[in-house]
DNA sequence: ACCAAAGAAATCCTTATGATATGAATAAAG
DNA sequence: CTTTATTCATATCATAAGGATTTCTTTGGT
């Protein structure tokens, strides 16, 4: 059962001719002959009752002429909607990221990818590096924006920006001007950002220092321990990309010494496939990273 | 642009793999890849995304999905509508009806339009009316045989046998001559059936004539409550179809005054196409109307 | 104007082979 | 002793070549 043989049929009933059917098929007429036969034999039906040099379709050919057009209406339906996709105007990237690497990263890159593309459909999912790089494996993520390292070997990895991080402190607190180290921090009262890379940086770099890390409070939220910093509640140490935009009136940041970074990276799976989309969202990632958080 | 091919994509889609898809349409494994290959040459899309040995739709992929699948059931449709009509005299025909219309009325129908056509395949599904109706609705029935009024704006009705109500007494009992009104009835312990337009023409009655209905007990089954009233556990108001045929020799029966019928009607969904089994089933329907149940 | 038969063309399927990812088992390191 | 690399076996999809089937055209009836 072929569609050339349902459009034929079609043909048929509506001209009255095998002739004129295949001449509109651009095929020959017994080839058209064949087809209706070949139909009917499927069927076990007559389809079109040859009287004369009448072709005039039987009570059977006359219902089944209804379901073939709309069988054959549903296929240009079907091949119309694959248009806007086919011109890659159409098109999705699911990106999965960090909440901090998001709010300060992402957006500008999203809004030039946008603009590249207007089509585009893009999806965000914050969650931690762990979550975010199993979803990346099992093919439910595109993307994802993590701070390094990112383990997994069928995900390709690729350093993107170093985020130095700052020790932050009230307006007018005192810090040293060669920047504040392990020995200086572990006096304040620290307030932490729970979990993560970045968690375990600092912790690295304290013992680094000679002393452990203490912290008063952990938080699961940058957003809110700049909130408290400012109002005077004690110290923290912060990727140096939450500070740049606003609060800055209120906080003292200075890098921490000896410098102290994470690295954030763009992961994906090693055999993804690139769609235009993607790639215009990678671009704009890697521009991003030239003039970040400039808006 | 195949059949086999949208099949076949809709399998890998489903399942999720190629090897799987191949396997249920009994294909090999390069065959299914070389259609699914085609198919996304044809339409310019990539529509399943390869991923490690998983393979799941891309956007497209599933946009085309819900296409394939409605074509694909179009299909079947088609090919379903045309076994009525196969061989000339064999035929399906799919009658939906109550419980008494069918057990007085379709069998004498049924034996008369198998008589005209050997070869008619007659199935007969029992339900209350709403079922009834939306299957008929949604095609799974050919025809209905139902008491009126039948809602349902694609459906057609036609009025086909009164079928007049009558008091039922166990043998011997006392009944006014002129047959027993609303008011008489109420005295008596009633059994009644429960549920359905019936039920609901009785209860109109007896307010109609100014008592409320107060069944002693209901049930589901006519036949039943013929038994009791027969066996003396009290009255009812029963179809006289149910009464034509057996059990008068224990039962007292006489219509109702003022006359109470319920009217039963054929229902064919309005743009059903008739096939020639379905007409003879119809024609023999319409000369039971005139000797019903004179088997 | 449609049907039938035979050769030609195209399509489609299968077998065989290769590449890649996954998962388990094993070895190495903190 | 747990965690991280490495290795090997296995499962999966892609590709290529050969062969079988289908489908079309040509030619000659009815």
């Amino acid at each position: 059962m072929n569609f050339d043989q349902l459009q034929s049929f079609v043909h048929v009933a509506e001209l009255g001719s095998f002739t004129a059917a295949a001449e509109r098929a651009a095929l020959t007429q017994p080839a058209v002959s064949l087809q209706i036969k070949l139909l009917e034999q499927r069927l076990g039906v007559r389809l079109i009752e040859r009287v004369g040099r009448r072709a005039q379709p039987t009570p059977a050919g006359l219902e089944l002429l209804t379901h073939a057009r709309r069988i054959i209406q549903e296929l240009a339906g079907a091949e119309e909607s694959m248009v806007p996709h086919r011109s890659g105007i159409a098109g999705r990237v699911r990106i999965g990221s960090g909440a901090t690497a998001f709010i300060h990263l992402l957006p500008l890159a999203i809004s030039k990818a946008k603009a590249k593309m207007p089509g585009l459909d893009i999806t965000v999912r914050i969650g931690n590096a762990d979550d975010i790089l199993r979803d990346l494996e099992a093919n439910s993520l595109d993307l994802a924006v993590v701070t390094m390292p990112a383990s997994g070997r069928s995900l390709e990895v690729e350093a993107f920006y170093e985020d130095e991080l700052m020790a932050v402190a009230p307006k007018g607190a005192e810090m040293p001007a060669a920047g504040p180290d392990a020995a200086f921090m572990s006096e304040k009262t620290l307030l932490v950002y729970e979990g993560g890379n970045t968690r375990r940086s600092i912790e690295e770099w304290m013992s680094a220092g000679g002393v452990r890390l203490k912290p008063a409070m952990e938080f699961g939220s940058v957003e809110a321990i700049k909130e408290l910093v400012a109002a005077g509640l004690g110290w923290s140490i912060l990727p140096g990309l939450s500070l740049k935009r606003d609060r800055t009136d209120f906080l003292e940041a200075r890098p921490v010494r000896p410098k102290l970074a994470r690295r954030l990276g763009i992961v994906i799976r090693r055999d993804k496939h690139l769609t235009r989309g993607l790639r215009e969202v990678l671009k704009a990632l890697r521009e991003t990273k030239a003039a970040p958080a400039s808006a």
